[in-house]
DNA sequence: CGTGCTGTTGAGGACGATCAATGACGGTGG
DNA sequence: CCACCGTCATTGATCGTCCTCAACAGCACG
């Protein structure tokens, strides 16, 4: 692989904005040697995984996703570089068994077996960041459900891209392209493959998507943003980078 | 108020099975002196409240809630006796500042400072409760997400009721009345409230709620479940009462 | 005895689902 | 090199669920 995965890899910029210490970052850079490859389309981790792991997406795109009974396939929500897969699980081990996790493009996962969790807990600021992390997933939850079933395919459509650009950017992923195919954008909007195709026709008309086929561009962000009504302050931004800092040294951690 | 608070209260229910030792209930019911009435209707948590205190509800239920920005309402959430009602912004200050919380009946809330949480969460198996709390609270937000804007309003009311049921006979609220208006439960669905009540009516035409008029009274819960494909393992249900326990003992807390 | 909130009912219309067919593209094997 | 296949994208036509608007009924409140 020959990347190095150190200070300036997105893990390390999102664990910093988290308040994880330049230690904490070394502690956990250490415990992830074990890495696994898996291509795009193939499962991260497929329903019903019961390993005693956590994994961490290092790079590339995935996405969590549940089957209905129906048959269909719901997208719960989407991860990139420096995102838990299944941190939870840690935590609650059963929970969502369900779930599985789908590589949107090649990735480069990391793996970490429970027991070694452990250890990383024992350092406060560490264990502070992990959970941080788990609010900052639930606030994704939230701002999602308040959108969901609500307002037009339009601005669905918008503001979910606009969250994954946003969350991109803040782990230094700046592409305006998004790896996500028009079946994806369905199965995480809970819109049809058709109408949903006639909503990024309209954004290219528009002129905030680019009109390239097989590829979600978008090329007029402001734009978009304008018409999903897209505030990411329910995301960790970078513009809050040093936000926790003080906390910890108030709570004298 | 009269009431005791002591071991056998949701709160209680609710921490055991998460994995809270006796003694740390003894601590955090003794950290809960400070408590509020809050009357049906009122805030509990005003939007844009920037207390730095956690409210817990001991009794009663509320829900959150997010203005959206045509003025109309999204509930986010129901809380139930035991809930916790702004934990995450112990961890993250400001985080979702918009969301409020309404009483739906008369409450009762315990207030704890942020600068007092510090002290319970010394306690290793207390914190481990807590992050537990909020990963069930992830996983509901989860199950929810998998749901709205999919399937039929029946199927999504008839979810919306049997979740909430589930969750307040976990923590001993055993009443097939649930105090919503069709009001809040198309805030919760992202439905009209017109087709809301059309959907009531077929839920009472078949016999799964009471007609009586001003409330939502479910009669035949299994069938309610049977519609909505009603799951309950997202939730900690108290079948899993011992389930953190073993690992507890491997951790070596 | 108004006033206001919640619940109820009717009619019409819109947004998006569904069904069906075709096009574009990449990979595979002959 | 080309025929074949599968997946994703695109388009048209029709249908249905649910929204919107509007009016009224029941009940609690002052």
């Amino acid at each position: 692989m020959g990347v190095d995965w150190g200070i300036d890899s997105p893990l390390s910029l999102k664990l910093k904005r988290l308040g994880a210490q330049a230690d904490d970052l070394d502690i956990l850079l250490r415990a992830l040697k074990r890495r696994v490859r898996v291509s795009a389309q193939d499962d991260v981790i497929r329903e019903a995984d019961t390993a005693a792991q956590v994994r961490i997406l290092l790079a590339g795109t995935a996405c969590s996703y549940k089957r209905q009974k129906d048959g269909g396939r719901s997208i719960l929500s989407f991860q990139h570089s420096g995102d838990f897969c299944d941190l939870h699980r840690y935590i609650v081990p059963d929970l969502d068994a369900a779930i599985g996790i789908r590589a949107l493009t090649d990735c480069i996962v990391a793996v970490i077996d429970h027991r070694d969790m452990d250890g990383l807990l024992s350092r406060p600021t560490l264990a502070s960041a992990f959970w941080r992390a788990s609010m900052f997933e639930a606030a994704v939850y939230r701002e999602r459900l308040s959108r969901t079933g609500r307002g037009t395919a339009l601005e669905r459509v918008a503001h979910l891209l606009c969250e994954q650009l946003a969350r991109r950017e803040a782990v230094g992923v700046h592409a305006s392209r998004l790896p996500f195919s028009q079946i994806d954008l369905a199965d995480a909007t809970g819109l049809s493959v058709v109408h949903v195709n006639r909503t990024i026709q309209t954004l290219r008309g528009l002129k905030m998507l680019s009109k390239a086929r097989q590829a979600i561009e978008v090329v007029d962000r402001k734009q978009l943003e304008e018409i999903a009504g897209f505030d990411g302050r329910y995301l960790n931004l970078p513009a809050n980078a040093s936000k926790f800092a003080v906390r910890i040294e108030e709570t004298g951690d």
